[in-house]
DNA sequence: CGCCATATGTTTGACCCCGCAACAAATTGC
DNA sequence: GCAATTTGTTGCGGGGTCAAACATATGGCG
């Protein structure tokens, strides 16, 4: 708590601020990028309909962003009734590539991903528990130059996203905590601009923010506008978005909900605080519970548990109910805070889903209340454990999309 | 849960709009009210500054407002130094009128108020706890009436803003539960608006929210984009801002953190659960730990609380340091999941806040992660007991504000 | 008191962006 | 092969903002 910052906050009162014909054009161009981006090829007729723009207007934002190379236009398909058809307009993934990058605890992975979604190459290996951030980094900066060199000769690399397990302050980059990695105060942001070499900004941001990005942009929470997604490793952690954009609080640390108190005569927590949420939910709790010893973590936990779980071993399903009942009643604090329409589960949770499904909608039933709990409905996630992965790609490529001119503009000036 | 109604919203898939120029003037007219509403009269050259428009682009801007009767200019006042000064702009309160309500657990009020924040007049009646939705209304009307029959014969009323202590669905202003007030699905919204017989649209929200809004306008978070709004009535509510716009979920219910688990050990609760955040932080574990009758309640419930603890009454300041310690447990975990810049105690916290004080502070730094903690401040709110009246005002307001041209043309169309 | 410097309101013209209407083009169905 | 239909294309007009030139209102200075 801090009774002086706050008045540095303060004095930066807002100020409506008054907006010009170009940025009007710009916020076009971002709508027309932006639909294709998400939902693919589509005519030009159905983007006046969709845009509400005018068949004119249409055609000159298209012919902007062909002349930018973000976007290309291909033959009419299936002309369905009468009437002239219309081309299918489609992004032209090498225009805008970015370099995706999650550091997790158990594993690192780097994709290389074109606008429109097009993945170009994605690798993942293990990372060893306890590895330091500048090990990690080393390890990073080598895989995505050979995935930079495999980039065919035309693309047009615009930016950098990277997904990590910790407390991540996004102006920077900066790394305040990350105890499941065992770092603290990591300049992540800047280790791997200048281990990249690359001029484009590197955006960092927590796992489990880019995990609800991903699966609300191209998972099962696709155009959902409010949806929660948990991203359980060695902790728990919760992306938020809200209304279609996503929830990062004043610096970007909303969303911590595995340290909220749940239950006071709890287990210790490696944060210092008792009965956490996600010493309850956790992967810590699991392994207590079904008895397996703590060196076994990560995806050596999981295919044990999971092994176990479809021999019908019975301690092992009790401990996946009690923490599927912690985890739902976790989520169901959550559905009365945020009152979302999708709380979508990531991690180790995606894996194991089918034995917590009982426990935890039970848990949710019970923690919730019924007006928020009526509209929210949970579900395992529709992209496994790339989910930040994608996210990081799409953090990225949000950046060319916002502005699609100006960005172009950028790179060539 | 609901596992089918999810996919009728996502049918609603995002489809990003295109806009057009309106669009644009809309917006600049809105910002331009917008700042003379929130930060008060400022001169012409002022405006051109903040906003960052031309001041051509200005001049004509107020040439439109002050047609509307939304604004006047009056004399320039103490011009420093050298130049042609420039003149004072300010709202013109009896422009847009709105009528505010409140229905809280022990008091109803009523204020009408003009654009700029001037309050013409303001009535608060006492409430017995257990009056029905349709008595209330009922005084509530009577009193409307007369505040509008004393209002000047030039303004324009232009809508009506209700803050209401419970869970309310914004899109009608239906309340699922009030368990404090003790009603249960009141078509609230329907009921005041044939009862005040107006052709104004009636917004009904939740008190917490409201405060929130209210306190992040004119009270001690203005100017803050990140706040949240904690009511203390019977219950606990809160009210989130998040970057300067309300967070409200999907249907309006986000914020009923008053619910959420904390101390599975724990009292139960009139939700039917146990351990909710209220049980130990609220009107109800205070009075059990004070050892007041639990037949004192709200403000009977507070001054016998205060008075004991100005005579250093120990059992009561134990009490008080007790539910300040869970007040600030539960902060915490708001905390961290909203990364805040400040937290805003309303409702019976306010008068009590010297007594809470330290150990709110000690449970949320105990609660927090440092990362947030560190940027998080807790005060009393700024307004008092009207802050969720005045948020009523503001939500009315915000109407006119957005679109001021067209307010004006649907009221004289 | 008159002049200059300075800041700001006012007017005019230009530019950008979008919508509209007329026309041209491409397809289906008869 | 022709009409109906849908959509791309072109030219025009209007709304909105900006930039520049001009007009106006002040303070400072000699």
């Amino acid at each position: 708590m801090n009774r002086t910052q706050i008045t540095a906050g303060r004095d930066a009162h807002h100020r409506p601020k008054g907006v010009a014909a170009d940025e009007l054009r710009r916020h076009n161009l971002a709508a027309v990028v932006e639909s294709l981006h998400l939902h693919g090829p589509v005519s030009r007729s159905e983007l006046t309909a969709t845009t509400g723009l005018n068949r004119s207007t249409i055609a000159d934002l298209i012919g902007e962003l062909t002349n930018l190379g973000l976007v290309e236009e291909g033959p009419a398909v299936a002309p369905s009734g009468p009437g002239r058809p219309s081309p299918m307009v489609r992004t032209r993934p090498q225009g805008a590539v970015v370099l995706a990058i999650e550091l997790s605890v158990d594993s690192v992975a780097v994709a290389t991903v074109g606008l429109g979604g097009h993945v170009y190459e994605q690798v993942r290996v293990p990372r060893p528990r306890g590895e330091s951030a500048a090990e990690t980094v080393d390890v990073v900066a080598g895989l995505s130059g050979e995935l930079i060199e495999g980039l065919p000769a035309d693309v047009i690399l615009t930016g950098v996203g990277v997904g990590v397990a910790g407390v991540t302050r996004r102006s920077d980059g900066f790394v305040q905590l990350a105890p499941n990695l065992g770092w603290r105060n990591v300049a992540l942001g800047e280790m791997l601009a200048s281990a990249l070499g690359l001029r484009d900004p590197v955006l960092v941001a927590n796992e489990a923010d880019l995990g609800a990005l991903a699966e609300y942009r191209r998972g099962v929470g696709a155009g959902v506008p409010h949806l929660i997604y948990i991203s359980g490793e060695a902790g728990i952690g919760a992306g938020i978005i809200h209304d279609g954009k996503p929830m990062l609080g004043a610096a970007g640390y909303a969303g911590e909900a595995g340290h909220t108190l749940i239950n006071p005569d709890g287990h210790l927590c490696r944060c210092g605080a008792t009965g956490c949420w996600e010493t309850e939910a956790g992967e810590a709790a699991l392994a207590r519970l079904a008895g397996i010893p703590s060196s076994v973590t990560g995806l050596g936990l999981v295919d044990t548990v999971l092994a176990r779980a479809n021999d019908g071993d019975q301690k092992t399903l009790d401990a996946l109910a009690e923490i599927g009942r912690w985890l739902g009643l976790g989520i169901g604090n959550l559905i009365n805070v945020f009152n979302p329409q999708l709380v979508v589960l990531g991690g180790f949770y995606h894996p194991l889903f089918p034995f917590l499904e009982k426990a935890v909608f039970e848990g949710a039933r019970l923690g919730a209340l019924d007006a928020p709990g009526d509209i929210a409905d949970i579900a395992a996630g529709g992209l496994g454990p790339d989910a930040p992965l994608i996210g990081a790609a799409e953090l990225a490529i949000s950046e060319v999309i916002a502005d699609p001119a100006g960005h172009s503009r950028a790179r060539s000036g």
